[in-house]
DNA sequence: AAATAAACTTGAACTAGTTCAACCTTATTT
DNA sequence: AAATAAGGTTGAACTAGTTCAAGTTTATTT
């Protein structure tokens, strides 16, 4: 059982649990291996999944009309990932979840999610921890968005989390940080310069 | 009991519970009466609280080194509102968070929360879906603000939240569409030209 | 190993949104 | 009712970041 083993760890190091508390919750996810460019999560389709990374990255975005592409999410190992309104909606998504890398995931669903939520209130903090540290990161990151210029937005990024910069390609990044790849190429090129 | 009926409502309408349950849940807030332009919560001091609009108009913000107001969150009537990071973690608050309007709240503080969801596996299940609602929403408004122009962004604010867009300050409502006070202004004008 | 596709860079022209300063209007206080 | 503070408007000059187009480098496929 390797693939799980982090996910326990993850799981250990939010909540208190036995043994079989952590192994009857992992039992409950499936393992799924994806290649590169393959997509988790499309417009239109319900995601159906919760997504942990066991190993790889993964890239969250959406289109606008215009055809642009505007990163909402990374993942890299220990990460969740998935469409967060199609999920816990259930309602069809806006985006494109893709592997940016060969990746393994461990899988829950929607209905084994509700399920588990009802067979241990540990469970439901789990999943109430989780929720309130996603709300407070998205937070932050509005906040950085309305308070710091461009190039403080990509110095922060890289301090926060250079794991992340160093892995995913630029274009990828400059949406995230909502700027273009022409821009970030000259910020980055301008330290260089320093 | 008149100022608890409102949050008793909230909570049916997230969770199935008891008449007692309900009541339990409800009396650990207590009512807290401000006046306009008061603070609840500042920068430094750890945001103690959660708080439930009963009856008036909130707003949180951030100021930065050049002394400019960012707003965070507008709360009215039914919402929640407190320096999320800061309630959360129990951690330092770095926003202030002020009455636009004299306002009745009903507060809990986060160790009478914490009891709460040990109490009762509803009640963690209440703040668990507040939580996940409350990302849900967070991740809209990133999504909103890498994809949509300013002009984009204040129709699309007005269409979402009519009642609060003609409650708040232009200047507050500028800062949160992330736009200067002159260019709001100039884009309502040009509305009203065409 | 060559061919092709994907990712990144550079510069010049442009524009959405900012800044500043002065003025006007609406609330709030005395 | 007058005085003062807070909020909103307008225009002119500016700038941070975009767009476009062409070229270069790095991966991926055959």
């Amino acid at each position: 059982m390797e693939h799980y083993e982090s996910l326990i760890k993850h799981l250990q190091d939010r909540i208190e649990l036995s043994e079989e508390e952590a192994n009857l919750f992992v039992s409950n996810f499936k393992i799924k291996k994806i290649k590169k460019r393959q997509f988790i999560v499309q417009p239109d389709f319900v995601a159906k999944h919760r997504n942990y990374v066991v190993e790889g990255a993964l890239r969250a975005y959406v289109v606008n009309d215009e055809g642009q592409e505007h990163t909402i999410a990374f993942a890299i190992e220990d990460w969740w990932i998935s469409d967060y309104n199609s999920y816990i909606y259930q309602q069809p998504a806006t985006m494109f979840v893709m592997a940016l890398e060969d990746a393994v995931l461990l899988q829950i669903d929607f209905e084994t999610e509700a399920k588990l939520k009802m067979a241990n209130p540990k469970f439901e903090t789990f999943f109430r921890i989780t929720a309130e540290r996603t709300a407070a990161f998205f937070q932050r990151r509005i906040i950085t968005n309305l308070t710091s210029s461009a190039e403080e937005r990509y110095d922060k990024f890289i301090t926060q989390f250079p794991l992340i910069a160093n892995r995913v390609p630029q274009y990828a990044l400059a949406s995230y940080l909502g700027m273009t790849t022409e821009f970030l190429s000259k910020i980055k090129n301008n330290k260089l310069k320093k």
